[in-house]
DNA sequence: GAATGCTGTGAGACTCAGTATCGTACGCTT
DNA sequence: AAGCGTACGATACTGAGTCTCACAGCATTC
């Protein structure tokens, strides 16, 4: 599945092309005649204008729908936080070349959209898989649709934050100091199960109730698991 | 501000071709001429044969602002649950609209690509209107990511099971109850200015601790504030 | 009541993205 | 060398969106 010389070439003088001229600036005619095709052949590999900025959107989602499904029920968090660390990782092997979009999709509108549009697949499908993880609990469907939501949502504000630095540092720990208020929401939400596996909250209390209130509190709760 | 005649029946016209004859299948000169005007007059009134499907978007977006705006830090989650009802009333008002739309948009991926685009423009508003509340505080920028993304969330959701039953029932009651679990979550995310009005989350302790080192702990952080 | 100017409209030409078809040259097999 | 499949080029076509110009209606003004 490597990509041919030809289509490289083409997304390579594209790039450079919108870089020069402008988007709407340059035809699809430019582009191939600069590549040294024909027009034909431009969209013999690209089937759109568009397309040609985001290559392999779908080979990155089937690796992020692989990972989560290669996975249960017990392990669904850490499938999560791998499959973001997936996307955001092919991001940076690229540095070069997503920096070169980033900026570009930045000044297109019609760019910016698609990019949206593609944000929301991975969206659905980690909505998908976190309400067949969810399946049979209470508003499963919110809140699959709500992890969803936080999962992409951080992913993109660490990406983006990455990119407009140029990309200078390793985005990776950010990433996981992220996650974890998502790991957190998470848990949060799903409550019902009973807390994760090296935390437990202990409780939550009424301002109003004075240090001994608590204490008792938790002194009645902590004799029953000794 | 109201919609010209031309325009009303313009937008209805393309409305009953897409459902007829599909979107693809119908040109912007069938819709004009149907409609009884030039093509001109149709891009006149509409810039996109898209945008007739989407007619107010942009006042929309401007009265969920003004919401935002109209609104100081201490009711910012207040201010954010009433503009996630503006928004849903909206659909509500013209529930016919909003069900014909919605069966399109279904059918037609370039329609959903637009309709994604502007939820995105919505989410924008809120993480920028969050951002401000949150500002100063340690992850700002995430956090208001992350809470702009749950309301839209919810929201949709809450939208769309509304679409998917035709409009059936009254969805404000479905939507409070999302946003439950957006505040919920706002004040888990706010955690750093204290938890809310009534609940004081007291500590989180790795499950292997016994009770006397959870005890000597709560001992020790609840001595400071006696 | 004619000249003036503004506004909405129609007509037509033009650019360009995207599709479909056909012919052909090249490389590979047997 | 004959046959075959693949990749490419050439060409024509549809339809969205832009632009320019001409004209008609309607008000104002002197």
């Amino acid at each position: 599945m490597a990509r041919s010389p030809t289509s490289q070439r083409l997304a390579e003088t594209a790039i450079r092309l919108f870089n020069e001229r402008g988007y709407d600036e340059t035809t699809v005619d430019d582009i191939a005649a600069r590549a040294g095709v024909s027009r034909s052949t431009f969209f013999r590999y690209y089937r759109s204008k568009e397309e040609v900025i985001f290559p392999d959107h779908d080979a990155l989602l089937a690796k992020v729908e692989a990972r989560l499904r290669a996975s249960t029920a017990d392990t669904a968090i850490v499938a999560i936080c791998d499959a973001v660390r997936i996307v955001l990782a092919h991001y940076v092997e690229d540095a070069e070349v997503s920096l070169r979009r980033y900026r570009l999709v930045g000044r297109v509108p019609a760019l910016r959209h698609r990019e949206i549009a593609s944000v929301a697949r991975y969206q659905r499908l980690f909505r998908e898989y976190v309400g067949d993880w969810l399946a049979g609990t209470p508003d499963a469907a919110l809140r699959a649709e709500l992890m969803a939501s936080s999962v992409v949502a951080a992913h993109n504000q660490v990406l983006r934050g990455w990119l407009r630095a140029g990309g200078s540092y390793d985005p990776f720990e950010p990433l996981d100091h992220a996650l974890q208020y998502v790991i957190r929401t998470f848990r949060h939400l799903e409550n019902l199960e009973g807390p994760g596996d090296d935390q437990v909250v202990v409780a939550a209390f009424p301002r109003s109730a004075s240090p001994d209130d608590v204490m008792d509190a938790i002194r009645a709760h902590l004799g029953s698991r000794q």
